[in-house]
Parts: C-alpha cells; sequence; structure tokens
DNA sequence: AACTTCCTTACGGAATTCCGTAAACAAAAA
DNA sequence: TTTTTGTTTACGGAATTCCGTAAGGAAGTT
C-alpha cells in the first residue's frame, strides 16, 4: 500500500473523512492541507528531500478566501502537477459529476481515478486508492461512461468558445467580428449560424436562449 | 444548550463533522441522516411521540441515488417543515453563498441561521447553534448582507417565471399565450417583451440571451 | 485532370426580438 | 366628476435571428 499521501480540501470535515479511510487502509504518513498551494508546496519540497509523495487526492473546488493563490481550483493544480512531477499520481475527489470534467482530468492531466463525493464516496474513495496502488484506473459508477463511449457530445473547444460568447450578450454580428479580428476561423456571419445551429439540434434547444441555458446547466460554460 | 438535534447532509464527513462539533456544545442527542425524507420522517415521529427536535441543521444539495424521494433538496424540506412544524429551529449549512438563496430561506421560511461551508465551517456552525440557541440570527460573514441591504434587486416571482420559461426555449410569443391559458397576468406579447425590457436594464444584459446567462449564474433560475 | 467530399462563405426571405411611441384601462386622488 | 398615476395593451419599424439554398475553395481520390 501507499506509504506517503497527501489529501487536499478545504473543508476540515472532508479532509478528516479521508485521513480516517486512509487509516483503516494502513497507510502510514498523511499530510491534510486546505490549500491548493499547500499542497504544492509540500509536493515540492518532499521531491526536494528526495522523500516525495506517492498519492494526491484532491477537491476540485475550493473556496477563495483572505490568502491570496496561485492555484485557484483543484484544475490548476492538477495540471501543474502533471507537467511538474508527472510520477505522482492523483486521485480526483469532487462533488461534480460532469462527463467532460472527467474526461479532461483523466485524458489531459492523468488523473488516476474520479471519485464522486456522495452517500458512498468514502467507500468508492477507499476502493480508488487500491486500484490505484494496482495501477488501475477508477471511476465512479456516474462517470464511469466518460471515456469508453466516444461520447457523441462532440463538442469541441470552438463551440464552447463561440457559446461562451454568446452567453456574454455579444450578437452572432460582433462575435463574427471578434472572431475576424483574432483570426479565429470560422468567422463569417453565416458560418457562426451554421454551428449555432448544428449545436441546437445537438442539444435538442428551440433556439439560442435554450442552447444558452442546456450548456449552462451541462457545466460546458 | 439544545437538547436533542437533528443533522442532515448526504455527506457521512459532513455529517461526522457537525457530530463532533455539536459533541463539544455538549448537546446530548443527537440524530444524523443523509437523505431529506428521513430527516422529515424522523421529526414527524418525535412530534407523535412528544419528543420532538429542537433543532435541524441541513444541507440544500442533496445527490439522487436509487431511493427515490419525497423532498429532492433541503429547500424543499425547509418549505415543508416550516409549515407543518413552525416550532422547529433550522439552520442551513451550505457550500452556496448566493445572497439571493440566503434571503428567502431566511425571509420566506425562517431559517434562523445559515452558515456557508468553508474552511471555517465548523467553527462558525458552532457559533450559529449558540446564537440559535439565544434566539439570534447567525449569517455567515460571506452573506451577512443578506438582508440589511434592501438589495434593490426587486425582482418578483413573475419575473422569475418569465425567465425561466424563456430559458427553456419558449419564444415571447409563446410565453404570452401561455400566460393567457393559464390566466397570469400581464399576458400581452407587448407586456412581456416590456418586462423583460425592465429586466435587462436592471441586470445590464445587452439582449435575452445575456439575461438568461446573467440570471442563472445568479442563481435566481 | 476530373471528381468527390468537406468546410467556409454568401444570399434572401420568414420569424422573432428589440425599442420607441401611444392608446386603452383601472385605481386612486383631487 | 375630473385629474392623476400606473399598468396593460397595441402598433410599427429597425435589427437580429432563423433556415434553406447555393456558390466558392481546399483538401484527398481515382
Amino acid at each position: 500500500m501507499f506509504k506517503k499521501v497527501i489529501v487536499s480540501d478545504d473543508l476540515v470535515s472532508m479532509n478528516l473523512g479521508m485521513l480516517t479511510a486512509l487509516e483503516t487502509l494502513k497507510v502510514k504518513e498523511v499530510t491534510p492541507v486546505q490549500y491548493c498551494d499547500d499542497a504544492y508546496l509540500k509536493i515540492k519540497k518532499a521531491v526536494l528531500d528526495n522523500a516525495p509523495y506517492e498519492l494526491l487526492i484532491t477537491d476540485l473546488s475550493f473556496k477563495k478566501d483572505h490568502r491570496d493563490q496561485k492555484f485557484e481550483s483543484g484544475e490548476d493544480l492538477i495540471k501543474a502537477l502533471h507537467e511538474e512531477f508527472p510520477e505522482l499520481k492523483i486521485i480526483v475527489y469532487s462533488i461534480e459529476d460532469r462527463i467532460q470534467k472527467v474526461r479532461r482530468l483523466v485524458k489531459k492531466f492523468h488523473a488516476k481515478a474520479y471519485v464522486c463525493k456522495g452517500r458512498r464516496g468514502l467507500i468508492e474513495l477507499s476502493e480508488a486508492v487500491k486500484s490505484v496502488y494496482k495501477n488501475e484506473l477508477y471511476l465512479s459508477d456516474q462517470v464511469s461512461q466518460a471515456l469508453n463511449k466516444k461520447s457523441n457530445l462532440e463538442i469541441d473547444d470552438y463551440d464552447i468558445l463561440l457559446v461562451k460568447k454568446l452567453a456574454n450578450g455579444l450578437s452572432q454580428d460582433q462575435i463574427s467580428q471578434l472572431f475576424k479580428e483574432n483570426d479565429i476561423s470560422p468567422s463569417s456571419l453565416s458560418s457562426i449560424e451554421k454551428r449555432l445551429n448544428k449545436l441546437r439540434i445537438q442539444f435538442k434547444a428551440n433556439n439560442a436562449i435554450h442552447l444558452v441555458a442546456i450548456v449552462k446547466d451541462l457545466g460546458l460554460i
């Protein structure tokens, strides 16, 4: 089993919960932190000390408070850690269950497990730790289809940007001009109309308003 | 201090945290539940047994799972309890920090305290319990302006309904017809346009799409 | 080269939204 | 009763969105 683990969540209760779960798994050394920056610094220091952490379990959303933070979210932290310390295994433990987010974290940043907080959260977390120790990927049931399906929700960065601009109050004409200025293609009004039409069909939206509402509900923007 | 308290949160860790906080406050009898329906049933039974709970501490958002629930959210539960058992004191303990939500819960359903989950969550919760015991209202710092400000955001139920319909993909014409059918006034297309225009100005929105996006971000719909 | 195929752009008309002005109506005040 | 005030409704034109059709261009294929 892992020897040295760090857990990160801004809520004390959650940290305690993880602590007891890891205790039952006979993990000797567990460090709890409440800020992403602390997690980063401790992980970095441990590497310099030649006693690196083997596993990080972290939440995604952290409340802002008086302390200014370099990493504002768990995702920021994970991104940085993946680049700097690819050896460190990472388990995400979050209330969020958006497929898109899971896919991004696992595929882009190589998170080894994604556990949804919930009534069975601690049980699943414990299973996840065991799986990851055996180098197996672990996903909570609710998000398990995040990878296997090609998940027809083929919606790319361009689409996201487009809908975001729309939600920010720009007219399709304004978006067209903006895209022309920034060399984003396609940029013609006609293409933008066409793309939005495709998205409306894909998300079964009656009109642009409906589309924005749906996409916001899905957490895509 | 309170003798008999019930705490409700779908996450075990949170329930445990509340339990220890209440223990430090010398509360003798604390019942933890993980479903709103369970909270309701236990509260009801306790009243029938002539040994009612004095205080409920509850989260707002509960994950759905296989068990079908009558009350899907903490707000549903609070609404029902306020009507049926006005004697029961209620503390909300939630991650949400939307002013609007706080105001609604406190003013409409007479919640006695609103504590935001966060790094100081358990400390504040403990203070809240003490305040409520002394019949004082308690609000976390982040949401303390929820009441004092007359908060000119004068937006009524009609406005909410209107924007909701819009977000659901109905055209202004369809909304007009719907309102006519349901005897909701005003119902003319012209009036609906006018009202939406007022809301756009109020929320500094460029157009209807922008309005819906803003109102969704504020958590009003 | 000739030919698909896919993507971008253009265009036009119908529907809807946007926005100002004004009439119709009701309730309260003079 | 008349006046005032505020709300609802009506109307018209400009702007934008919606939607189908088609032209232009950049790939790769035969």
